[in-house]
DNA sequence: CTCAGTTTGTCCGAAGCTCGGAAAAAGCCC
DNA sequence: GGGCTTTTTCCGAGCTTCGGACAAACTGAG
């Protein structure tokens, strides 16, 4: 299957590869326009395109653009575009209680959607077969040929190890380290799955499709249950030397406070996850609150709500406040259940970071809030298979 | 001069590239582990390998190697080694008051060294002529042509903007900033200059040379007068968005500490620096030591000097563990003058590191001191051109 | 309506690169 | 010296990219 890099092969994947990135990054294009993309030659991109045309993995676009035409005439160029048809991706979320599934074209662009709730830490498989049945139902749904579909993107609420030696590091973990999720879904579906953790796919999806397209160098900060980070570090999404890399949530905030199940006192999650947050607004209100009440509390402007999440945010930009200072990001992207909080949440972290990065760094970060919301983990999902898979689509010819 | 990604050059210049970095990484080799090593045809190799031959970057191995023969029989392989020879790589280290200056072969071993104490801060201009004599001298000395001189690496103890706008983060600096030093030594060598921060190219040198070899995820962290670090993730050089990436010496441990120079309170560097340590130990001794003098009571037992250092080392610890945290390496290299003075050092950080990271993360990363000395950041700044030149040994054909 | 002018897309031959097989080279062992 | 093995080179074949020439398609002026 795969050939030696190297290769005049591997030189021609690589440059249908590039053509398509192309395309995929500016939407309907012209041949023209993806010579001046990519540098290579009128000849070879008009090539490589009929290629790709012939695999409908392309699409020409019949109708006029617009009527304007071109300044001082000349032939119109036909644009080509992703065939949305010419493929699918299925993209997963396992959170700790919903199980949400999305099918996309090539473009990522969402064709069906499902959610539900569920109690996935307890009940792991059934959650799978559900994930499992839904994905196909919706491919279906769409009209799309299950051979059509590129793979599956699994974003799970755990770390995932690169490179899994016998020394699992369970203390964070919660019983999901003995399934192999990749192999019980490719069982399940029949097709590639791609595992992340659910953070360094919100990463992934911002950096793709979000507050964070264009940057190379970004912290996505996810607040929901737990508390978690994805980094995109010189363009690349950066997993740690043994997949762990972006736990934020266990990065030690009040020495002294309270015992986090990770087995060390004052993590940013026992002060910023949802637990903590809940808890502090339900001693002045009933007992019975979610972080989603919290949210539209700290939205419809209650002082009270606004101040936990302001103390939350301040308790994050003090973890942060470090990792800034060694890695000089370019933003901190916050998403996550809690992120909706809005401008009380990047209030207290803009304010902390503001004390505690020299001015120099301070200035050059900004603080903003993802733009994909609740959707962010399932399409960074779609896009981990999407980045990895075009040696696959590549092949298939 | 250089020609479009994605063409027929490219993918040769690829190849050759290929080649010298297998050479390189297992010295004398004949063809066909070379063949083995990158996934070349015998062909193609044997032709790459002749075009080398022929511009003397490397050299056919005359004497038999052991007098042993393959197991079996056959034609003995003639190896190649690169060409000691065959070129030549400056590097150069400003300290605040020192210089360093080393020329070596293209495996990256020394020929030649100089070193001087020098007031760089005040006087860059005079550092500079100084460190470009010296290079010329060092140069004619081992009996290498100019013109056989890749380049030339300088270490700055500044961060070092990769693309500077107008906005000169100019806070963390001493006047460094109004000169442009890649240009200044250019013009004063004919070289072309590669400018990295110390602590970066420290990083580099330990990652290409040291305690780092075979990890893709570390950080290296440069305790002298000032502390910085420098990180290899995913197996390249992180340097930022901004090229300051690494600033660890300003990352808040203390914040109600003393006033840093980067307008902050509380910095590790106004806790671990130099002045701090020195500081503590003139307290109790005569008033005139310098870092030097501590490390060396430090190694001779002394118990004052002994918690000085461990004292800083869990200061670093603190600095280090969020960071740890949030990057998952496999590895902390120590470096810098304080360095030597070893165990009490690394006690500290592994002391603070132990109980500020998840057991997980604690247990997978190692706390070891550096191996190369203070010659790291000079061998960094060789390693730099060597990286970055290849595009170029391959062009003066 | 016709005719330059302009931009886009395709076709063709040329040059370059890598690959696999065949042949030559160089030593070991009987 | 004759097998035997391993390394290295030579040669033709098959791709791939590139530049120039040519066809296509549309605008705008006369």
């Amino acid at each position: 299957m795969v050939t030696a890099p190297g290769s005049l092969e591997a030189l021609r994947r690589h440059n249908r590869l590039r053509v398509l990135e192309a395309v995929q990054r500016r939407g309907a294009t012209s041949r023209v326009e993806i010579v001046r993309a990519t540098g290579l030659s009128r000849t070879t991109v008009s090539s490589l395109v009929s290629e790709l045309l012939a695999e409908q993995l392309l699409t020409e676009q019949v109708e006029r653009p617009t009527a304007s035409g071109s300044p001082g005439g000349g032939r119109p160029p036909t644009l080509v575009t992703l065939n949305p048809h010419g493929g699918g991706v299925v993209g997963v979320h396992l959170g700790h209680d919903s199980v949400r599934v999305v099918v996309t074209d090539l473009a990522c662009a969402v064709l069906a959607e499902a959610q539900h709730a569920w109690d996935v830490d307890a009940h792991l498989s059934d959650a799978l077969d559900y994930a499992a049945r839904t994905a196909l139902d919706l491919v279906a749904q769409v009209g799309l040929g299950i051979d059509r579909v590129l793979g599956a993107g699994v974003a799970v609420s755990t770390p995932v190890r690169v490179c899994a030696p016998a020394s699992a590091p369970r203390s964070v973990l919660t019983g999901w380290d003995d399934v192999n999720i990749a192999e019980e879904l490719h069982a399940r579906l029949g097709l590639p799955v791609h595992l992340g953790n659910d953070a360094n796919l919100g990463a992934m999806a911002e950096w793709t499709f979000g507050a964070g397209r264009q940057v190379d160098d970004f912290i996505y900060v996810m607040l929901s249950d737990g508390v978690g980070a994805g980094l995109v570090l010189g363009g690349h999404l950066y997993e740690g030397a043994a997949g762990m890399a972006g736990e934020l949530g266990h990065v030690v905030v009040t020495p002294d406070g309270f015992v986090c199940r990770c087995g060390n006192r004052g993590c940013l999650e026992t002060v910023a996850g949802a637990g903590p947050l809940v808890a502090a607004m339900s001693h002045s209100r009933g007992a019975d609150l979610t972080l989603d009440d919290v949210v539209a509390l700290c939205r419809d402007g209650d002082p009270g709500a606004r101040r936990v999440v302001e103390d939350a945010g301040r308790a994050v930009g003090r973890a942060l406040a470090g990792v800034c200072t060694v890695l000089d990001p370019r933003l901190v992207v916050v998403g996550g259940k809690t992120a909706p909080a809005g401008e009380p949440l990047l209030a207290g972290i803009r304010a902390v970071l503001a004390r505690r990065l020299s001015p120099s760094i301070n200035q050059a970060v900004r603080v903003v809030s993802g733009e994909l919301g609740s959707r962010a983990e399932v399409l960074g999902a779609v896009a981990l298979v999407t980045r990895s898979t075009p040696g696959h689509v590549l092949l298939h010819g």
